[in-house]
DNA sequence: TTGTATGCGTTATCAG
DNA sequence: CTGATAACGCATACAA
């Protein structure tokens, strides 16, 4: 017993039709007389046909189907990006393969060679934060195939990017603490070989100097594994906390980097904002019962996931070569919880 | 300028040989001599080649791609559950289609109808909770289609399913509440067309029952939409609270119902647990750093996933008809963030 | 208006 | 050991 799918072939034997007459019929082609349209349409519902996407597929030379790139599913963030990304590709009759690096670039990098030879007709990226070698992508990219990098962009290779306003957001979340009265405001961020972590690292150097404080590099941590890693964080609070004048308050720069050091604050019996203040990139929707722990800075992921994918499908329609390539910023919002008058 | 990937005809040309020939080099024919093996692989390496996985599966009638059916990506427990189906899809060389019902019975059926249209080997569902008509799903497991059910199962349709122990981690979070000493428990609960929702009920009513407390039906709401529509929870608390004796506790049936339900909750302005306690049901990571707010029920989100993706798996690969399906029930998890003493 | 032949990339079956 | 050919399901250029 097995599935067995209707074909155009089996249409054509049981109405003494041929296979063209019959294909032709379905796509409702002006060259087929409406007698023979509505006989083979009949039939065609009578026995529930469908075409089989992957001899289209094969035939066209696309399958429909986008591959989507993240280094983890099961985080609100991407989750939410992603939600976006099926909506739009639903939308146009896509299909989404979902694949995730873990933040591995060994991973990655397999993932991608299997996602491309699967016959993907576009990728969305949010490359993983340890990849430094980008020349797998870069050559597919000069090989013609639709990219669209989203969040943690790839600077060097050309083709349209969808980015939240990180220093922006990081400016604000800083700015806050600053208005908050607190002085020495610590920040835990990605690599800076990620553009995300470059910028958000901008943007609290930049609100720290508008607010007439000093940038101590001793303030900063990095967390090399994006804080997939526990020990990272734990690490970073514990050195943090060591120092002799301890952060009175903190500026995660992502939102595993947010939970990951409220846990690792909540291990070493730290409260929040008790014994420490916190404002922190955050796209949990649990972050809004939190209350009044902290103040998030949240993106708009659902709408980049739909911009990514809007883009793409241009990029994948009109085969031509990325020339007018562009970089859209979307505005982070920040959701204060405490008592600081809201930032403008 | 266009996305050209190399085929077995190219290398075939390039080197004088049949396109049969190169096709058993690169499996490693018995029947090719040494050299024209080594040959073959060494430019197929050079020139980069991958077989085209669409023609693969236009000739193999299978296309080593599951699909996954779910009624929101963005919700931590599912996402936890694809998590763990791709990394077992991954690691037996399969791709992932996610499809999102949006609860809706008629894009449930719809992408469905798309997702089977021919292109996956076998489907992993969560039922949308507006669901009724089973007959579609009914017919496709009839014709051959692989499909294991989690969560949200069809009782009717005879196949794997992966469940937790929904009756028990109600009668936990149920009696975790009468323990504490509450006696006007509410619960909020998913319609009882759902397994789970009939489940958790049970569990509530057992545990009510065992502590020596009356089971009130207006006690009990019910929200059709899952908690997908705000609306529904602000109603389902409103009313709650007109009653007279207003709870003292409330009893959320899964993850939806509890963020809505603490949402609802505080924009009446009641807090939780000063004003009414709560136990619900919920996966998100951040529920853990939401102390002292309340317990949950947490479910192995990640287990099942990486379970029903063997069931799957295994149904796939052997094509036999499914006699000896089975239901496997997954322990829940209480995490207890108040002081009452845990339950055993 | 309808039918025939061909090709998309691959492998299996036959011949040589 | 290697090559020609058919087939998977569909669409289309070309015939009729």
């Amino acid at each position: 017993m097995k599935f067995e799918a209707v074909t155009i072939k089996d249409i054509a034997k049981a109405l003494g039709l041929s296979t063209s007459t019959v294909s032709r019929a379905l796509r409702d082609s002006y060259e087929i007389s409406p007698e023979t349209k509505k006989l083979v349409l009949e039939y065609a519902e009578k026995i529930n046909y469908h075409p089989n996407p992957i001899a289209l597929s094969l035939k066209e030379r696309r399958s429909r189907t986008i591959g989507v790139m993240v280094c983890e599913i099961a985080n609100s963030y991407f989750s939410q990006v992603i939600n976006g990304i099926e909506s739009i590709a639903q939308l146009h009759g896509y299909n989404v393969i979902i694949s995730q690096s873990r933040d591995s670039a060994g991973r990655e990098l397999q993932n991608l060679q299997y996602l491309t030879s699967r016959s993907v007709d576009g990728l969305i990226i949010s490359v993983s934060s340890e990849t430094k070698d980008f020349s797998y992508l870069q050559e597919l990219h000069d090989r013609g195939m639709p990219i669209v990098f989203f969040d943690r962009i790839v600077d060097a290779i050309e083709t349209h990017k969808v980015i939240t306003d990180n220093f922006k957001g990081a400016y604000d979340a800083t700015q806050h603490l600053a208005q908050m009265g607190y002085k020495r405001i610590a920040a835990i961020c990605n690599t800076i070989t990620l553009s995300i972590g470059k910028e958000r690292l901008a943007g609290y150097k930049a609100a720290l100097k508008d607010a007439g404080l000093d940038y101590k590099e001793e303030m900063v941590r990095t967390c090399e594994h994006g804080g997939m890693l526990a020990s990272e964080l734990e690490e970073a609070v514990a050195s943090l906390f060591a120092a002799s004048p301890a952060p009175d308050a903190i500026f995660a720069a992502a939102d595993k980097l947010t939970t990951g050091c409220l846990q690792a604050l909540r291990n070493r019996g730290l409260s929040v904002p008790g014994d420490v203040a916190m404002v922190g990139f955050s796209n949990s929707e649990l972050t809004g019962l939190l209350n009044p722990a902290m103040s998030v800075i949240k993106q708009p992921a659902f709408e980049m996931g739909e911009l990514a994918t809007d883009l793409l499908l241009e990029l994948i329609e009109s085969k031509r070569p990325v020339t007018d390539y562009q970089t859209r910023v979307l505005g982070t919002e920040i959701i204060i919880r405490d008592s600081c008058p809201p930032v403008i």
